[in-house]
DNA sequence: AATATAAATGCAATATAATTGCATTTATAT
DNA sequence: ATATAAATGCAATTATATTGCATTTATATT
C-alpha cells in the first residue's frame, strides 16, 4: 500500500510530527495489521511509549487507522481504506487472526449480511476468522 | 438459562468448589455476557482476583466458558451451549455489543458462511456487530 | 468415619500495560 | 523572527495480570 503521510496528516488537519509520520510509516508497510507491543519495540527507541499511545489513539479517532483487538484482548493497527472516515469507520471487512504467527489480516472479501433481532440496531459488522494463515499453511507442508 | 453447576464440575472432572460453582451460577444469572471487571467487583468478596482468574482460564480450556474480547480487550464471559467441548467451541454464532451499555449478547441469528482465499484455511468465525442493544433503544425513547 | 494426597485457594510479591500531569520542545501562523 | 498552541518525553501513578508458595480443601481409599 502506497501512503503519503504528510498528505493524510495535512487532509485531517493534524500537525505534521516526525514520530506522527514514523508511526503512518510503520503502519504502512505491510497489509497485516501489526500490533501494539510490535510498534513498541519497532518503535520504541524513536517514540516514547506514551507518545506512541497517543499518536494511535488520534488516528483511530480521525479514522486513518483501524483497530483490530486480537484474541489476547492486544490492539492491532492497520491504514484505513480510503472511504473511512472520523464518524464512520469502513471497516466492515473480514479479519483473518492466524492462531499460529497471529497476524490479523484484512481480507477483501464481502461482509455477508445478516439480519438482527427486532429492536436491535447494528453500526457496523466485525467478522474475524480464526485459522491458519496462507504463509503458515505453506511452511507446516515444507517440514 | 438453567444450569447445574455441580452437574457441569463433574462432566469435566473438576474438583467441585465453593468458588466454582459461585462463578458458574454469576455467570449463568445472564444471557448476557458478564465482563471480568464485572465479575471482580460481584465476587470479589468471596473469591481472590487470582483465584477468578484461574477459574476462568480453566473454565474456558474445558470449554465450558467462551470469551469473547469487547473493543477495550476487556474479556467477556458466557456460558457455552451444551455442544461445546474442549477442543472445539462452538461459538460460530453472532455477538452483539451495545455500544451504549457495553453488554454483550449471544445472538440466536445463524452466521452466514463467507469463503476464505486460496491457502487460509479457517478453524472458527466470529462475528460481532456493534450497535445498539433493545434495552437502550427502548431508553432513549422513553426520554 | 478417619486419613492420605493431590489439587485449589489466598496472599504477597512481581511483572506488564495504560494513563495522567507537567515541564520542555516543536510546528506553524503571523 | 517570533508568538502561541499543540505535541512530546519523562516521572509518577494507576490498573491489570502473573507467579511462587504456604495453607486449606475435596475426594479417593481404607
Amino acid at each position: 500500500m502506497k501512503i503519503d503521510p504528510t498528505n493524510i496528516l495535512k487532509e485531517h488537519a493534524l500537525k505534521h510530527t516526525k514520530q506522527r509520520v514514523r508511526v503512518l510509516e510503520e503502519i504502512a508497510l505491510d497489509t497485516v495489521a501489526i500490533s501494539q507491543p510490535e510498534l513498541e519495540k519497532k518503535l520504541g527507541k524513536e517514540i516514547d511509549r506514551v507518545t506512541l499511545y497517543r499518536i494511535l489513539n488520534i488516528y483511530e479517532d480521525k479514522g486513518i487507522l483501524h483497530r483490530i483487538m486480537d484474541m489476547n484482548g492486544t490492539a492491532n493497527y492497520a491504514i484505513c481504506s480510503s472511504s473511512c472516515s472520523a464518524e464512520h469507520h469502513h471497516d466492515e471487512h473480514i479479519h483473518f487472526n492466524c492462531t499460529t504467527c497471529n497476524k490479523i489480516y484484512c481480507l477483501d472479501v464481502a461482509v455477508p449480511h445478516s439480519t438482527m433481532p427486532k429492536g436491535f440496531t447494528a453500526k457496523t459488522v466485525n467478522t474475524t476468522a480464526y485459522g491458519i494463515c496462507e504463509k503458515c499453511n505453506l511452511a507446516v507442508k515444507k517440514n
